[in-house]
DNA sequence: TGCGTGTGCTTGCAAAAGTAAGCACTCCTT
DNA sequence: AAGGAGTGCTTACTTTTGCAAGCACACGCA
């Protein structure tokens, strides 16, 4: 399954390729979902097609993640409406947490990562 | 200058128009700013076309208008996208968790400061 | 009176988006 | 072994995007 061979382009499609992946959802599911063809969705993926911005939106919602997410994966929207993102800095950061919640978020969040690693 | 006709399916597009005779451009020189056809931007604005992403990132750019503003415009953006803390926007824009991973620990997050109500 | 330039709009056409149908492969189940 | 259903991918096709070129009208200005 899934040579490695990524298309011309493939930034955009490889995150969502990931994205799909980590939902556990085959590409017919994701697209059904989304109201796409399958074929398309598989083009997408490897770079071959550069969605609209009304197929983008779909894929944000099937994927579950906010579509300004998406926007900015697609090099779209500023990244300047929002940080890079290290979930560890900003946990950090947050004066609302005690130091034992810190602890907790930032080890569910490294596990998370620890098992994602299995790709 | 422009009959009031608007097209098919004008609600972007009118938008999009109101916005550029706010700023005193004529068709042409926001289709230059934005590096895209004045016929294309006329049929925009009417509501015959259907701009892409990349086209409307550029409009956005062209407009000196933050891009979610016209995203919202087109009903493309979820408006309760917005209002969530550094902790959350971070969780959401990481790339390497799964939409149920990253609701959890949403969800946890919150959970903590609901508990720290209290101070 | 023309001539030049600005405006928005229309019209073909090339290129890209998007789909239906089907291929090759693997894993089950019978 | 043979069938069925799951996976991702390819091909041939239709539809939409987006542009170069040009149209018709208005405004000066000589």
């Amino acid at each position: 399954m899934a040579v490695k061979r990524s298309g011309p382009d493939a930034g955009l499609g490889e995150f969502i390729r990931r994205q799909r992946e980590l939902g556990q959802l085959s590409v017919r599911q994701l697209a059904d979902a989304c109201g796409i063809s399958n074929a398309y969705l598989s083009q997408i993926e490897r770079g071959y097609r550069n969605p609209s911005s009304f197929v983008l939106k779909a894929l944000a919602d099937g994927l579950e993640l906010s579509a300004d997410t998406l926007y900015a994966q697609a090099g779209i929207l500023d990244p300047s409406d929002g940080e890079a993102g290290d979930v560890v800095e900003a946990v950090r950061r947050d004066p609302y947490l005690s130091a034992r919640q810190r602890e907790m978020l930032v080890e569910m969040y490294e596990s998370f990562r620890k098992v994602n690693e299995s790709d």
